[in-house]
DNA sequence: GGCATACTGAACCGATCGGTTCACTATCGT
DNA sequence: ACGATAGTGAACCGATCGGTTCAGTATGCC
């Protein structure tokens, strides 16, 4: 069994599908619109677009023959929290520092 | 060429590898402690710390023998980062409350 | 010295990945 | 009805991935 976050950090590893989602932040678009920058086939695209719908990261709505995504960016807030569990770690530092400060001042006995 | 936001991706896109993780955010261990809870070779677990190595996300001393492995999280700072400029869509819906009693109270012309 | 411990490198394996080509289905515009 | 446009499914390809086995190197302990 592949968690959530799994399917998410997965998809979001790709410098690609990154660079899709950085498209569709600037609003809607249709696949098309979304592979022209790439230097790949329409197909390739596709095939990274599936990859985040199954993250939950876009939504496809339908057109006649036009599909329309959407940018769908809830699921990164698992990301976002499994980090934010890590963030006392790289402010390790600063701790240390205020310890040192604090042991400046602190009353001798 | 790979960035670092990349290495990072791929390193923590992995179960196995965010479990090491979270081991050492109990602290410093030795290879063969963090790998003990796992169903694999040591060797298997040694390919995996040298990801999260070259991610810097663990730093290795060696003492004799033994290697000491310690958490580094700075490295998730960069995802953090990359994930907040995400914020705001999965905040959407807040911004469309506020936007309706924005144009609630707003003054007819 | 001699044996156990703690790794590591290399070779290998099947599965998955990123990408392509090609053939196909819908749908749109004229 | 026609050809152009939008997208998909399947088959294929080389590369990488997660994992193994096995042999080897240090190091520690008695």
């Amino acid at each position: 069994m592949v968690s959530r976050l799994d399917q998410v950090l997965v998809a979001v590893s790709d410098p690609t599908r990154r660079a899709i989602l950085g498209r569709l932040a600037g609003g809607p678009a249709r696949i098309s619109d979304v592979a022209a920058p790439f230097a790949m086939t329409l197909t390739g695209v596709c095939k990274h677009v599936r990859i985040l719908e199954r993250a939950g990261l876009v939504k496809r709505k339908r057109h006649g023959r036009e599909n329309t995504l959407e940018l769908s960016a809830e699921p990164l807030r698992a990301v976002a929290q499994w980090v934010s569990t890590y963030e006392r770690f790289w402010n390790v530092r600063l701790d240390r520092l205020e310890q040192f400060f604090a042991d400046k001042h602190e009353v001798p006995p």
